[in-house]
Order: structure tokens, then C-alpha cells, then sequence
DNA sequence: TTATGTGAACTAATTCACAGCG
DNA sequence: CGCTGTGAATTAGTTCACATAA
């Protein structure tokens, strides 16, 4: 079976990939060219049979008392998440966040290459950001046909979202990366990823209040 | 049994919240006051035994043929999540990022008040980044003490969160939501949630190869 | 009929337990 | 032994199916 690939590797793995090539990053910059299981799993804080299970769905295999080989597992890493050339993308809205996106290196490691930007304000218009020019939203299908552009990173207010998602379908944008706290009607055929920063703030606000009524209950309550 | 809500809500469960409180919000301003559980599933394209089994776990209750009630709905999830009163929050590394998210509103809504930063760069110092003042890193503890400060949002660079979380440890600080790339070691009594830009663009990348490579193969293959 | 609420069934993910290899 | 790899067991989360209330 060819396509045993049709989304064979779970989500919640795919999600941990990130974070593991980035300790691959830090080993290999240290000299050391072999790395076991349990060792990932210690500098990451998960369970090494899980962080075993993950690495299985790479063609790649371990060596008992090794472990994995560094170069090998990155770049296998990298094929499961298509990152293998970088992609170009454009960002949609230069506000703050998106200004801070645009300066941020680190995606040219996560396979993306974010080329121009974009906004409906006339006053940023061909100024230019972090090195990075930004053009009329107008001018996004002609660009991305040109340039053969098709994710694009989405950092508009919540009223701008649709009608940008909307220009940009029409552009040929498949792949739609939102920042956005709202919901993005789009065709079958593109992909919304939506990027909720507040559930990580939600969650670190329920371990934290979680924490201190421990503190203040603990010491009263039985056991 | 008073301390069933010893972490009884699932994780999934509270990530979930912060797109509830969206929709609430924007129902809220069309004069609506109330709103079913399918509704908001069909806003956020969930299910709707979902998002009434998450409503559950707070004490609210819907009511037959009506729905809830929205404003008691926001509330009991404000009070769930421990958003009722902002918490005050300094943020750690005034560059790119950081800056960003200091002019990010939004996190008012989100229980969250960003009210100083800090930056180890002296050339920073005494600034003002979108109205809040930025301060050298050492007066953290002074200043964390003063306001009684202990949330803090982490924006530096992989090289240095380690060291300038211990920083915050010993002011006091016992929540960090951390931006970078790495493991962060605290002691029991204080949360690090750490947020990971890159999870959310490695789901994307997969989803979009997985849909163009089945628009190249689709065609051919049998089904 | 249109909604909530919930036990039961199912699906997904994690962890355990152990076999196998160098 | 120290490590990988994997079937089996467990736990967690989601969805189904149906009872109930206005």
C-alpha cells in the first residue's frame, strides 16, 4: 500500500515534530551525531515510549545502544512535514503582529519564506518591514501568480479576516495560516490553520489559579 | 464533594473556551441574549454535544427551546478560566515578538494586563513600546514585589530564557508563558506554558501537501 | 418541536510490558 | 545491559442515541 500516507501520522505527533528537530538542532551544533529516544523525550519532558512511537512513522530506524542518527532523523522529520525546500508566503496585514512575524527568522527553519507582505493601508504601502516590502492587498493575485505563492499568513483584525481570505482564495492561496480569532469560510479545496493564542493563555491561567488554591487549601484540607 | 474542580476540566475543554467567549462577544453586540449550544458549534465548526458537554462544566444551566443565557454563559466562563479580574503581567524581551504583543489589545479580553516590559539590551531601556515603559531586566524583582506582579510572558531568545527565567523565579513570578523554542526547568510551584508557534504551521504544512498530493494522484488512482 | 443533558459506545492517544537486537 | 520497536492495556476525548423539559 503506496498511500498508507493518506494522514497516517497522527496530529498530536506532527505537532510534537517541531519541537523535536529543534533539540536535533541543538545536539548537532554540539559535535554529537546520535541521539537515543529517551534522551529527546527528557529535554522535552514527554514519555520516550511515545516520543519512539512518533520517530516510527519516519522510514528511519534506530540502532539498540545508539540510538537515531541525527542528520538521518532531521531530514525524515523534515519529508513527513513537507519541509523540505522552504515555501513562499506572504503576510496578510502588517500591523503589530504581523510586523513581528515578518521579523521573525526562525521560519526559514520551519520550512516557510515569507516574501512580502500586505495591507489595506495606503500609508504603509511600499514602505518596508524587517526587509520586507509592503504592497496594496490589491495587488496579491497578480503577485502570488507571479511568484507562484500559495500560503499565506493571516494577521488581520477579526472584521478584515473573511473579505482577505476571500481575495486571497481568489488569488490561488491553498494553504491559509490565521491569526484571526474568528472562523474563515473557505472551499474544499484550501486549508485554514487557525492559531489560537488564547487557548495557551487559558490554559496556563487554570494551572496557575489551579496551583495557588492548592496553596492556600493544602495546607488545611486532609492529605 | 467542594473540591471537585481539582482540575476536573479537561485540557481540550479549556482551549475551547477562549472561542466560546468570541462568539459570545459577537453575539453580544448584535442586542442578542441568547444563543444554543448548536449555534456555537456551527460558528466554530464543532460539534454540538461538544460544546454543550464543555458548557457543562460550568454552573450554568441551558434552558429547553431558549439556549443559554449569554451573559451568565460569559461569566461562569470567565470565572472557569480565572479571567474575572485582569491579572497583571510584565513581559520578558522587548524585541520583535514582545513588542508585538504589546500592542496587542486583545489581551485585556483575555484576563491578561501587560503592564511593564523588560529587556536585557540598555539601548531599550526607558523607552516606551505601544505606551508601556520598558525596564532592564534587573529591576524585575523590585518591580514584581511592588505590584505584586505574577504572570510573566516570555519573548526572548532561546539562548536566553533559561537565565532570565530564573530571573522571574526569584522575583516571584510563578506563571510564565513562554515563546521560546525550549524546555524551561522550574521549580514545583511554578507553571511554564509554553506556546508553540510551530506546531500550528506543521499541522498546516501537512494538511496542504496532503491536498495537493491528492489532487496529483486523485485523478489516476482508482476511488 | 426545539432545545438541553447524559449514559453508553466509540475512537484516538498514551502508556505499559515485554520481545529482540547489538 | 542499553537501546529500539511493538502488541496489549489503559486512559482520555469525542460522538451517538435517547431521555427530558418547555
Amino acid at each position: 500500500m503506496e498511500d498508507a500516507s493518506i494522514q497516517s501520522v497522527p496530529y498530536p505527533t506532527i505537532k510534537r515534530y517541531p519541537a523535536y528537530l529543534q533539540v536535533l538542532k541543538e545536539l548537532k551544533v554540539t559535535g554529537i551525531t546520535t541521539v537515543s529516544a529517551r534522551d529527546i523525550a527528557e529535554r522535552l519532558g514527554l514519555n520516550q515510549v511515545q516520543v519512539r512511537k512518533d520517530l516510527g512513522y519516519s522510514a528511519i530506524i534506530g540502532r539498540p545502544k545508539v540510538g537515531y542518527d541525527i542528520e538521518q532523523l532531521t531530514s525524515a522529520l523534515h519529508q513527513l512535514l513537507g519541509w523540505q525546500d522552504p515555501k513562499e508566503a506572504f503576510l496578510i496585514g502588517a500591523g503589530a503582529l504581523g510586523s513581528a512575524l515578518l521579523g521573525y527568522r526562525g521560519f526559514q527553519e520551519y520550512g516557510l519564506d515569507i516574501v512580502a507582505a500586505f495591507d489595506l493601508d495606503p500609508s504603509k504601502h511600499n514602505t518596508a518591514i524587517h526587509g520586507k516590502r509592503v504592497f496594496p492587498m490589491e495587488r496579491v493575485p497578480e503577485l502570488a501568480k507571479r511568484m507562484g505563492v500559495l500560503i499565506a499568513v493571516l494577521t488581520v483584525p477579526e472584521s478584515a479576516a473573511q473579505k482577505c481570505a476571500d481575495l486571497l482564495i481568489e488569488a490561488g492561496i491553498r494553504g491559509i495560516w490565521s491569526f484571526s480569532p474568528c472562523k474563515i469560510e473557505v472551499p474544499d479545496n484550501v486549508v485554514v490553520q487557525r492559531e489560537e493564542l488564547s487557548s495557551g493563555l487559558a490554559v496556563l491561567s487554570v494551572r496557575l489559579s489551579e496551583m495557588l488554591k492548592h496553596e492556600n487549601n493544602g495546607p488545611k484540607a486532609p492529605a
